[in-house]
DNA sequence: TCCCCATACCTAGAAAATCTAGGTGCATCG
DNA sequence: CGATGCACCTAGATTTTCTAGGTATGGGGA
């Protein structure tokens, strides 16, 4: 392996994909995973180290609240929902999401 | 701006970027960086304090070559080219960057 | 003439994000 | 009874990018 980080392509794209999985409904940070995990094929992991700091981030930001409560199972977990201001982000980062991965492959593409 | 970084979403692209350009031919550094920017419309901005550390870790990692020599003004220039070993980590990195971003939009998608 | 800008290179240090590699506790299944 | 899955947490290493400087040359405009 060159790198020891996995996903380097993940870098910057994790937040985004976070607000994107949280405007669907609450939910708490292990099925965030799940739920990105599923959607992605196997593409993407989403790493723990990766996404519980990605969540307090977020939280600190003011894009997430988080409340603890009980999952499916009647474990403890904690429930995070989208802010206003994180529906907003989210918009603002699709947008940029496109108009980046657009150019990337514009140049990676043949002529 | 939430970070310092102005174009986190280029992290672990640029390499790839600067592959590709050095795909149609030996360049030197200054003119990948237009080369990539006049490619990408003006979403992506090569930062020269990116761009000079990339080419020498990917010369180091034996995927460019390098030599020193004249650009198109007859100014003092180092032009870089692709090796063999190069040309297949593009290969690899396109087909990455191919499903990653694949698997991003159809998480940001709707439904 | 003088200064600014573009070309072309270089680099140290800060900042940010991810991953590794551990850890906790509890419940369920074999 | 041990392993596995759920669900959370975190310190430290690693990597990459950016900021903000620097060198040197040459041409154009005031």
């Amino acid at each position: 392996m060159t790198s020891r980080e996995k996903n380097k392509l993940l870098h910057g794209t994790l937040d985004t994909l976070i607000l994107r999985t949280l405007d669907e409904g609450a939910l708490h940070g292990y099925a965030v995973a799940r739920w990105i995990e599923a959607r992605a094929g196997d593409a993407i992991k989403v790493e723990e180290g990766s996404l519980y700091p990605a969540l307090y981030r977020l939280e600190k930001k003011g894009l997430l609240a988080s409340e603890w409560g009980l999952s499916e199972l009647d474990r403890r977990a904690k429930f995070y929902r989208l802010t206003e201001k994180g529906r907003d982000r989210l918009d603002a980062d699709r947008a940029e999401w496109e108009r980046f991965s657009a150019a990337v492959s514009s140049v990676l593409g043949e002529g």
